[in-house]
DNA sequence: CCCTGGGATGACAACGTTGTCAACGAGTTT
DNA sequence: AAACTCGTTGACAACGTTGTCATCCCAGGG
């Protein structure tokens, strides 16, 4: 920027000007300092526009796996709406392990970015609290934080799950099975509870031997269906609680030749070209990403925290139960 | 850290020292130190260090789209390798848009970044040469650059499309077809030409009614199947150029209730459950990201650029061809 | 005893930008 | 003609860090 004055004849000041696009400049030096900018070919330096405003134009986006759907679509939708606002995404896996969400979120932060946007692995974030209170405001995505207050925005996966089972329950079935993730992952506890309300609201008793809890793999799935299918009443139908699942309990299923009503979770891509095609509940992504970063900018253009501001939102975004043939075989 | 170095009573020099692990400091100055940061919940500001170094610790990685399987995964690939390396990743969507490809590249390039991955969307990427030559590396992925010399990595897309067409004329199959994306698109080109090479290589005619080069959509995908299997030779088998046009395929082919043998070039989730099972060429989206990132981090590693620097590399990566039971219809 | 060497520490400038404030000139008012 | 306003321009400091260099002190050798 130095040389650009020093070509343009002008001084550093009115350079700056021109770049920001300020108003008050006279129209030769402007077209003067744009051309010597055209010809060094300057490129402002970001660090240390930074450095002076204490702004960086950068959100972080802290989520479980960057290459999972779910996630991507997400991103995707955070992106765009950081675009809208100027801003650049730092992305990050926090692969389920609070220790490395810990260490990226700390890295975001130490690269001062504006806002943050956390799909949390631990339990615990008041390692984020001196952060938040220096002013780095923090929305959690599809599950609350641990042990802080702060901005959510959430699936409505009780409702969702509630929804799944009715519907099974609307075609007969009186033995659901339901197999979710790991019960210490919030959304997985959400969505039992949500099967169990739909069952007690049907006046059904909740059954230990059709609900499975654990990290979807081929070989807890297939113990899970063995489960399910194998005591002296059977269940007749299924509500998989996240797509990991969902597709470990069809191809487990394709390999026995069983049949089973089934509703899964979160929607899976080609779901509509399977035989039959697969009934979902199916979550927005979309929408959460794109939620969860409006409100961030809200937050970041609100300014400073403390008493003053809005108290912490939880949204929560509905389902959309999507049938397509796999929830709607009848019970025998 | 003037806060932290006043809490200790040392210089700020110091604990900028301690900060940095530097070797030569007094143990208990060191432990001063490091009590004042925790005390006072000091992070360093990386757009200082940054400035200071000209170095930002921060790599770009423009992509077509975050969301698309193909890509996310490849992102998650340039994560892991830039997490050994210490390095954050900046992601961004072109959306296939030559504009907003230039817009973000330069963006990058304005927050310093020390190094760039892009998917090209356009076809001209010589604003990138002032950057290059100011010493940020540049590693293409996918699709070579449009008019200068970069490294590359590339799927071995026609040696993929050959490998493909071989497998359906095993099966017994003459009449075969192709349908790809837009000819404007590099991998597109390269399909279609080893589409070609192999009919070639079995002595058949290229045949202008069995192939069709268009963006992925419900209409076009439509039209091109009843260009297909319209005629009064009909296509028995077909290869599809892409994911998205294999999934439009599929659906297009189920509304119709008909059954062709298939080849997708590239691999789609669940593809294996259908009915029958899909055959694919597939690429290694993570292998491509991982070798992408390498290079980077050699290019950026190894210093200032110019004729002492290595040449441009291409690097191709290889296609696996999975029979699932699409590929393997025989030919009536 | 002085001198040398080396480890520890600090003072200071510099990175590139922008906010603040002062200066200047031209036009307008009193 | 003096005072005043307003638009334009520039000088300068400051953001927080680190590289360079100087200084200091202590141990060990001459």
């Amino acid at each position: 920027m130095k040389d650009v004055a020093a070509a343009a004849g002008v001084s550093l000041k009115t350079v700056s000007r021109v770049v920001n696009g300020e108003s008050n400049v006279n129209d030769d030096l402007r077209s003067a300092v744009l051309e010597s900018i055209a010809q060094l070919g300057f490129r402002r330096n970001a660090s240390a526009r930074e450095l002076r405003q204490g702004r960086s134009g950068t959100i972080g986006l802290l989520l479980e796996d960057v290459a999972d759907p779910f996630y991507s679509i997400l991103s995707r939708a955070v992106e765009d709406v950081a675009r809208e606002h100027g801003t650049m995404v730092f992305a990050g896996s926090s692969a389920e392990d609070a220790d490395r969400e810990r260490d990226l979120a700390l890295a975001f932060c130490e690269r001062r970015v504006d806002g943050l946007i956390i799909v949390p692995a631990g339990s615990s974030h008041s390692y984020l609290l001196p952060e938040m209170q220096a002013g780095i405001p923090v929305v959690f995505v599809d599950r609350p934080p641990g042990d802080i207050e702060a901005d959510v925005i959430l699936t409505d996966n009780r409702g969702g799950s509630r929804r799944g089972v009715e519907h099974l329950l609307a075609h007969g079935h009186r033995r659901i099975g339901f197999i979710g993730d790991a019960p210490e992952i919030y959304t997985a506890g959400e969505r039992l509870r949500g099967y169990r309300e739909a069952l007690e609201s049907a006046g059904i008793a909740f059954a230990d031997e059709l609900v499975t809890q654990a990290p979807p793999s081929a070989a807890s799935t297939a113990e899970a269906l063995d489960r399910l299918l194998g005591g002296p009443s059977p269940a007749t139908a299924l509500l998989c609680g996240n797509s990991r699942t969902t597709v470990s309990v069809l191809r487990e299923l394709a390999r026995r030749s069983t049949r089973l009503a089934l509703v899964g979770f979160d929607d899976v891509e080609l779901g509509d070209l399977l035989q039959p095609g697969l009934t979902v509940v199916a979550q927005d992504p979309g929408a959460m990403g794109a939620a969860a970063a409006r409100l961030l900018f809200q937050r970041i253009a609100g300014g400073s925290p403390g008493p003053t501001a809005a108290p912490p939102q939880t949204v929560t975004i509905g389902t959309r139960l999507i049938p397509r043939g796999s929830g709607e075989l009848a019970a025998p």
